[in-house]
DNA sequence: CCTTAGACCTGGAGGC
DNA sequence: TGCCTCCAGGTCTAAG
């Protein structure tokens, strides 16, 4: 579910919540989901460390603990709840964490596609192993449209996997890469080396700007019932063309057609979008 | 180097 | 109700 900005809007409400707390016991259930460690390694190595920081690279969570690094993807559908007593309904929570205050703090994955990292801290968080493909993130100063620009003007791929490629620049996912196509005026399915530095100037601007303004509403809910920590936004009433297959362009009236792009969903005014 | 299909997983929605 | 197919906010891999 959740892109650069849900990630960040999790984020914050974790660090309003946990900040301070110490790991007393963690119980994974899934093993899976701790990708370079034991699931056993990884509960001891959490035991007893504190939540000190919280950071955020592209779609990245990340805990600096007392003395360890804890990074966490969520992917397609994981989040994390907070409860006062264990939850009876078990079913999809996959690593379990007991806090010094007795909250147990629930990481819920229906689809078991999100993993965990730990590593022993360090200062440059770029430098983890997990983010070795990870580019500049959206709010990343680096992440200017030159740099963009230049990564992307001699692809032969299509614009939006170039918005979609996270070592590029990171956080962009596929609800926001169709709304910066949108605002941008340009067809996703257009080929980078026709892309000029203009667009590129458009495209990261609207970038930051859409990914910024959705973290201010709280995020995107859409296909997604459930009111998890922090993720019941309201960005999905700001939305222009994504999952509005058949109606109109909120611009010119146009019908807003679906298609697949890089074998991802897809939504486009042809009209006002451009196709270079 | 690039693109594409498939894999990883589960469940909701819609067709019949 | 049941069965079937398609679809989903992500990313990695193998194969061409």
């Amino acid at each position: 579910m959740p892109e650069g900005p849900e990630v960040q809007v999790v984020l914050n409400t974790l660090e309003a919540n946990i900040q301070g707390r110490v790991i007393q016991d963690v119980q994974v259930f899934y093993d899976k989901v701790i990708e370079n460690v034991s699931a056993k390694e990884f509960c001891s190595l959490c035991k007893n460390e504190q939540f000190r920081k919280f950071y955020r690279i592209g779609k990245y969570l990340g805990f600096e603990l007392s003395t360890k690094d804890l990074i966490v993807h969520l992917r397609m559908e994981g989040k994390f709840y907070l409860y006062k007593r264990k939850p009876i309904d078990m079913k999809h929570i996959h690593v379990m964490f007991i806090l010094d205050d007795g909250t147990y703090m629930c990481y819920h994955d229906t689809r078991k596609f999100g993993r965990m990292n730990i590593f022993d801290r360090i200062k440059d968080k770029h430098k983890l192993p997990v983010f070795k493909n990870v580019g500049y993130d959206f709010m990343d100063e680096r992440a200017t449209w030159k740099y963009f620009y230049d990564s992307i003007h001699h692809s032969k791929r299509q614009l939006k996997q170039a918005l979609l490629d996270q070592s590029i620049i990171a956080g962009v996912g596929n609800i926001y890469a169709d709304e910066i196509c949108f605002a941008s005026r340009l067809d996703p399915r257009s080929r980078c080396t026709r892309i000029s530095k203009k667009d590129c100037e458009k495209l990261v601007f609207y970038t930051k700007k859409i990914l910024n303004d959705s973290i201010a509403l709280g995020g995107t809910t859409i296909r997604s019932y459930t009111s998890s920590l922090g993720v019941t936004g309201l960005f999905q009433h700001d939305l222009g063309v994504h999952d509005k297959k058949g109606e109109p362009c909120p611009i010119c009236g146009n019908t807003i057609k679906k298609f697949v792009v890089g074998q991802r969903g897809t939504y486009i005014c042809q009209n006002c979008q451009k196709r270079k």
